[in-house]
DNA sequence: ATTAGCACTATTCATTAATGAGTGCTAATA
DNA sequence: TATTAGCACTCATTAATGAATAGTGCTAAT
């Protein structure tokens, strides 16, 4: 009995994996049949919807031992079957690598591109919107991760007496500015050559080398510097301390809340829990930045257990440079992986693209 | 029978106001419990909370004068009544218009004001999360109004070849940014020459004035110009072109989905649509910045008919110099308009200190 | 003008019974 | 030996029923 399953997961293995194979491929029909109309799925209705011919007394075997197994579950006695994580699992592993983005969701996509010299953060909030439009669950993008992000330029403006005005750029386009309140009445000029000295010295490295750099300096150089250059590494350091926590974008919530696998109360609860408290989404976002391509996250996969119900599909987007963050969607564990896996891909490679024509090398 | 209710419309018109008052107090006694418990409130239990004795079957009567001039309705027959959008507009309009605000609300609203040398934008993040955390509704506030705040400073500073980034720093603390792209390779110098310019030129004028002038100084004094001034003013122009659409920030929308009186399916659509949509809410934020004080849309009243089960509260702020933009709430129109008023109002000032403090004037 | 009393109405809740989808097991079959 | 047909059984869902309840409207008495 157990053979049949043990195939699964060491497909191959045995010259024999004929009827292995067949359970993988009810299996698979179960998950697409569950995903489809989200409701158990029975021996009697699966015989008519698989391609070749199996009498629902044998589905119902292979059923069976595919429950024992831990692929399926059923919710009760007289229910049919519903896929668990593991079987999802299962599933997106078997999925081809390079799935066709439908020529639809290129279409849509393509206004995400059409964005000269808006500010990052319109492009990034544009590719959200329009990827929560296409997947009909809530989609979040965390804002290119400054430790990373290379100095373009820095600038330092005199606003008031004792308020100076610093606006970083990066390669990647993204502006940040901040207000530094300064006891010193320092002249224009002098903030000039303040700011020529900071782009000299730290253009092009990133802001964690910029911010230890500064600290060496500081420590280990100060008698060095005449008084200018101690002024302006004093400035510097508070220039560059800007040390936003990494945004992140969140749009269309309310898909989920519509979507009927949401529906029980306490789900529903969890998920709203879930995207306040943002830390475990961006944290899985942040993972998604190390390596290539897509990631997926399937319900009790996800350390939060808030998010045990959801699954997370995310890919990173980048520049020419570095990649910079991640673009993801959150939906039940239910959800069409097909479409909202090649989906995210895509709307992630047109998103690096506009960015990186965007860049500034 | 209907002299009584009357009464409430042209109230101290007659000297025999008695029974008139005591029709008022019997409504606002409905309304307040009707906002407590969200249920249908009868006679019997009237009769009990209410201040004064009277009997169920007094009140009755009244009450049913009171639904015959449109203040209260019945679901069904053997129900208790509920308020209508007219009975709301009637008890608001007769609260106090200076209302306490809860110690505890002051004591939650204070970080708003700590925070030095932050972004407005992120000032109005905060002040907004605290809101909807507060009223547990969901809550808006509209970004700074272009067009009425005036030029701190400008800046263009060369990114690359073709490419010029402007800042705009405006007496609110806002800071715009926009990359221009142009034909010409201008100098650093060039860009500092037509920047000392345009802020000697428009140092404290709005942006609409600015735009509005720099279309004067092109079309009338063309000939004036000699080259360098007709570089900067093409280069003004584009500059001061980033005619951004207002934002708004949205926060806490979940608030409402788990809120008893949207449970129901129609209105959680129609909800979700008004957010969406954005424009229908950003028009009453709008509004709301051309009179001072709270402002107070109770559903049928509001014109987008999707947020005729809702009402809104919004009060505007601003700096020592302009009305900036609005800060609100939208929640069922049973809401507790005393407390959510009080909040509204506390918060918009709260909100008007910190950003008065943080202007360059 | 107010109140008590009573008939009437509509909701809500628990109970019951019918229906039906789906399983598990056994015996028959290819 | 793998597959299938047949049948008993289980459990959720649905509809129908009736009792309990909360409320009104009206009338007559105070």
């Amino acid at each position: 009995m157990k053979i049949r399953v043990k195939g699964i997961e060491n497909q191959g293995a045995s010259g024999k994996t004929n009827s292995s194979e067949r359970s993988m491929e009810v299996l698979q029909s179960i998950i697409e049949n569950y995903i489809k109309n989200s409701e158990p799925v029975g021996s009697r209705t699966l015989s008519k919807t698989i391609g070749f011919k199996l009498s629902p007394a044998t589905i119902r075997n292979i059923m069976s031992d595919l429950a024992e197994s831990g692929y399926l579950i059923q919710t009760h006695t007289s229910a049919g079957r519903v896929p668990t994580d593991k079987a999802y699992r299962f599933y997106v592993d078997s999925l081809s690598k390079n799935p066709a983005v439908p020529e639809q969701i290129k279409q849509k996509l393509t206004p995400v591109s059409d964005v000269q010299g808006t500010p990052v953060e319109d492009i990034l909030s544009k590719a959200v919107h329009l990827l929560a439009e296409l997947t009909k669950f809530a989609c979040v993008v965390s804002t290119p991760k400054q430790s990373v992000s290379r100095l373009q330029r820095i600038e330092l403006i005199k606003i008031s007496e004792d308020r100076i005005l610093v606006i970083l750029v990066t390669k990647a386009g993204v502006v940040r500015d901040k207000i530094i309140f300064v006891k010193e009445n320092h002249s224009q000029e002098f903030l000039s050559s303040v700011t020529s000295f900071l782009n000299e010295e730290f253009k092009n490295h990133s802001m964690q080398e910029i911010r230890e750099g500064i600290h060496q300096s500081i420590v280990s150089d100060r008698h060095r510097y005449h008084d200018l250059l101690a002024h302006a590494v004093r400035l510097g350091k508070k220039a560059f301390e800007l040390n936003q926590p990494g945004e992140m974008f969140i749009e269309g919530q309310m898909n989920l809340l519509l979507d009927s696998h949401f529906h029980e109360q306490s789900s529903v609860k969890s998920l709203i829990d879930a995207f306040e408290q943002k830390t475990a989404i961006m944290k899985i976002l942040d993972e998604s930045m190390k390596n290539k391509g897509v990631h997926i996250h399937i319900g009790i996969e996800n350390d939060y257990e808030h998010l045990h119900k959801c699954s997370l599909i995310t890919a990173s987007y980048r520049n020419k440079q570095n990649v910079l963050g991640s673009i993801g969607v959150v939906g039940p564990t239910s959800m069409d992986y097909k479409r909202i896996i090649s989906t995210v891909e895509y709307t992630a490679k047109m998103l690096s693209k506009t960015i990186s024509e965007q860049s500034y090398d």
